[in-house]
DNA sequence: GCAAAAGTGTTTGGTCTACACCCATGA
DNA sequence: TCATGGGTGTAGACCAAACACTTTTGC
């Protein structure tokens, strides 16, 4: 069940003096090869705008339920990995009144809601080619900022498991790594690397889609975790 | 000039829909060797609490005025480093209503506040002493989390910068990452290390405070900065 | 048989770690 | 002259980077 939409109050009335609090998501995946951003679309004037999914958080509903909600609501996705990025409160951030963003962004494998998603009401954007002026409000900036993130969470912990299928190629994992990072990386050292890091099993499964069939492997832990230390000293 | 009280419209009332924003700062300083968090004192039915200062923001007030305002209110503190930690938003934390707290860290040189703050309302707490049975809500946890977002960023930042004086000697600044790891360093290694990262330059003045007189160094750049990158491949 | 992607080791240079003694000064 | 903290170098282990050819399959 959703959470009802209440509106009981006019929380946008000057006399409320404490600003609105919304719930807003920067969805990434992996598509045609390139990392994307899924936004809703909206029409204004005739003129299309995208934002990213996002609602006023409603009150005694705790994260969980405020975020598969807003999900759901707005892009038909119903479990992704999600993880706080910033809160952005900047007065001026939204013409409507005051109101302060709690930034999440969260990963899926594009498979997962390609059949399930209403594609007149979301769009799926190339991260490369995001167009600026056609972002509501400070979502440019946001998106930005949740792609730093993700990308420096890509170096330390075992995240890009949360981006791929259950089994993959050793050459789709680093595919992750290039396509999020903009770097190519060397095979045989990728290798080393990431079996060093002892967080892949392998599978006795081969994938045969390609001419010589590849390994297939897996995470052993696929819950996030940290996985490098580097030590000050 | 300090953000007027308005007491205009019942914030907790059942009617409004929305969860009431907070801004909580735990403040980080080194006093007596130790790491220590300023908190405020809090006396109920003649038992006395801790609580880190925090406030329910204003409307249309942007974040450094909400922040400047929390501090000098609350510790008389005029100026930090400071950095958003998370956003803490269980409905149960607060047990007054629905309180979503922004949460921020600081980091403050002792020397600068000691003289300013009225002791009778603010405490020193040593960290590694914090009794959690004291402290408010989920504020030990926040400081707990605040803690681990510190010793992290140590590692890859200048933040060390911001707990010191301008002028400080090498002993000084590797007691800085042993309070704050809990780890000691080798004096040797610990200087190559500091060196090679190019973020110190030497002063040619001397502190004769201790028997043999020791170098004074000064960070190149006060402002935070990320000062080692460790690329995943 | 050829195109396409998979698989596989070695060398070299740099960085990290462990470790111990002398120095300059104040008391 | 002695107690205190300041200052300094080297050797071995480990890790990161650069680099090219062979294998397996489908067409």
């Amino acid at each position: 069940m959703l959470i009802p939409e209440n509106k009981q109050f006019d929380i946008w009335s000057d006399e409320l003096t404490i600003p609105i609090l919304a719930l807003d998501i920067v969805i990434f995946t992996i598509y045609m090869g390139e990392l994307c951003v899924i936004v809703s679309k909206v029409e204004e004037n005739s003129i299309s705008w995208y934002s990213i999914p996002g609602w006023i958080v409603a009150k005694w509903f705790d994260l969980e339920k405020n975020f598969d909600d807003i999900l759901k609501r707005k892009t038909w996705i119903e479990w992704v990995y999600k993880e706080q990025l910033y809160t952005f409160w900047d007065p001026k951030r939204d013409p409507r009144g005051h109101v302060v963003a709690v930034c999440y962004y969260a990963l899926v494998q594009v498979d997962s809601f390609l059949t399930k998603v209403d594609f007149t009401k979301v769009d799926i954007l190339k991260y490369s080619q995001i167009d600026k002026t056609k972002l509501f409000y400070d979502h440019a900036k946001i998106i930005h900022y949740a792609k730093q993130r993700l990308e420096w969470k890509l170096e330390y912990t075992n995240i890009a498991a949360q981006i791929l299928p259950e089994k993959f190629k050793m050459s789709q994992l680093q595919w992750v790594y290039e396509i999020i990072t903009g770097k190519k990386y060397d095979k045989r050292n990728f290798q080393k690397k990431v079996f060093s890091l002892g967080i892949l099993q392998e599978t006795w499964e081969l994938d045969k889609s390609t001419n010589r069939p590849a390994k297939l492997y897996q995470f052993l832990e696929k819950d996030i975790q940290i996985v490098e230390k580097n030590s000050f000293v």
